[in-house]
RNA sequence: GGCGCGGUAGCCAAGUGGUAAGGCAAAGGUCUGCAAAACCUUUAUUCGUCGGUUCGAUCCCGACCCGCGCCUCCA
């Protein structure tokens, strides 16, 4: 079956194929750069990088743009208190998520953009807004007129076309003339940093930086606009209005959105201290690749229950696989090869294939792959997986860790695998002359270096025990 | 109140109108000089509750209960 997502434009689930030249062009919201992200914001992160992979693997090209949003009330605050510059404060927070999404394995996307580097185009767009008459001004801020976009509303599948009955009035200390229009423009207070244009000193609203950056580099119709479920309104529908608005054309074919994380059951939040940045997780002893199994292991679409016995969970299944591949690539197997077998990896690979293809579900590729595993290993103690089975098999590993990206660990320290090599073979030659005292001297010198060795029937083979 | 999502074994979780994938945990076993590691096996007559449709429903319809999100900044 085709390649297929959930498009909460239609509420349908919809064959995907990018609209011209066989490369997609996606817009995902970035973070804001006023504090470390957290573990929520990266489900969603987690959530675009399986989707860019698995476009690639279906043989798509990519144009993915993200953006920084690097000015906003936050950020504003933050730097004033700190008597910092808007640049010199977001510098900091714009370093640490490229950092966190590398350490996660997150690809970059094509084009990561700052809306502070794009106060000009947002200025001209503005403008034309202006000249089609979507917009108000209001003691120095501009705003955009709801009324003015019949379609408002088509994305969150919200009714605004009766009176706002029960709406809350007022909740900006901006002046607004209805309660659901909002600032394109806000005209700086006391003391916050402003530019100097021709819609005269200030700084862009939230929502105009991504409709004049996707327009900019994408073009007028976006084949995937991505999110957190969150952003569908206003932000979302706020986009739409704007650029719809200025291009009269579909701002994208597809909208799709990652569901929210929760912490032990419950909504992450400072007060219940259930709050965590991926720093602090990781300072707690967990590592990258089992935060990313985790994140990546519950489809998107499903509100996500993130505890640390899953963290421990997902570090105990990552092993599992690894301990697959590490045997498949040192046990010796008779040759030829068997055909059951060879049919139960092809297996696999459609199995794993048809799962993310239908919506990315990635728990259902994930069964696909750990039914396989059992099924080899199955064999591999029967003695009938043969020498010619195992390049498949690395295959369908490969094909997994295209996507999940998890079975590399990262990068270790301490005793060099050569040296590890050179102790393991005297360790083989102590008990080969039953020198066992010796044998489990080098043994245990290996564990306290975090070396596990593993006695087989086809010889011993090592590795490194995992965080 | 409006819109949207979900309730499946101890935990996480897939799924289909025809009788419940997978992972973790637990218990048993295999291997081993002893261990460790690894691997294998077992583990839901049952899918929030109550009705309805059907030869048959966890999956369709209705009602209800519970949890969550958006409606205001938010991944």
């Amino acid at each position: 079956m085709a390649l297929r997502f959930y498009n909460t434009l239609s509420q349908q689930v919809e064959t995907f194929s990018p609209a011209r030249d066989n490369i997609v062009r996606m817009y995902t919201c970035g973070p804001t750069v006023y504090d470390y992200a957290h573990i929520g914001n990266f489900r969603t992160f987690t959530f675009v990088d399986l989707l860019r992979r698995w476009l690639r693997t279906n043989g798509f090209g990519l144009d993915h743009v993200m953006n920084i949003t690097d000015v906003d009330d936050k950020i504003i605050r933050n730097a004033v208190a700190q008597r910092k510059s808007l640049a010199e404060y977001t510098a900091v927070y714009t370093e640490a998520f490229r950092k966190d999404c590398a350490t996660l394995r997150l690809e970059e996307p094509e084009r990561l953009v700052p809306a502070t580097g794009h106060i000009d185009d947002m200025v001209e767009a503005i403008e034309r807004l202006s000249a089609s008459h979507h917009t108000y001004s209001s003691e120095g801020s501009v705003y955009y007129r709801i009324s003015s976009f019949p379609g408002y509303g088509k994305l969150s599948h919200n009714d605004f076309s009766g009176n706002l009955a029960g709406a809350r009035v007022d909740v900006d200390e901006y002046e607004k003339a209805d309660a659901r229009d909002f600032a394109l423009w806000k005209a700086p207070k006391e003391g916050e940093p402003f530019w100097e244009t021709a819609l005269g000193p200030g700084r862009p609203g939230w929502h105009i930086e991504c409709s004049v950056m996707a327009i900019k580099y994408l073009g007028e119709t976006l084949d995937i606009h991505a999110g957190g479920i969150d952003l569908i309104f206003p932000h979302h529908e706020n986009e739409i209005a704007q650029s719809e608005a200025l291009t009269g054309q579909p701002f994208a074919r597809f909208w799709l959105h990652a569901e929210f994380l929760m912490v032990e059951g419950q909504k992450m939040s400072k007060s219940l201290g259930n709050y965590f940045t991926l720093r602090d997780i990781l300072e707690r002893g967990h590592s990258p690749e089992a935060i990313r199994y985790l994140l990546a292991s519950v489809p998107y679409r499903k509100s996500l229950n993130f505890t640390f016995d899953g963290l421990k969970s997902a570090k105990t299944a990552i092993d599992r696989l690894r301990n697959f591949k590490l045997r498949l690539e040192t046990d010796r197997y008779p040759e030829g090869q068997s055909e059951e077998l060879a049919a139960r990896t092809a297996q696999a690979c459609k199995g794993f294939t048809e799962s993310l293809n239908d919506d990315l579900n990635t728990a259902e590729a994930l069964g696909a792959v750990f039914e396989y595993v059992r099924d080899a290993n199955s064999a591999m103690d029967a003695g009938t997986f043969r020498a010619g089975n195992a390049a498949a098999a690395l295959e369908l590993l490969a094909l997994f860790d295209s996507v999940f990206a998890v079975l590399q660990p990262a990068a270790s320290q301490g005793t060099s695998d050569a040296g590890v090599d050179a102790l393991v073979a005297e360790r083989t030659a102590a008990k080969k002359a039953k020198n066992f005292a010796r044998a489990d001297e080098i043994r245990d010198q290996l564990l306290a270096q975090g070396i596990i060795l593993e006695d087989t029937k086809s010889g011993v083979r090592w590795k490194r025990k995992s965080p």
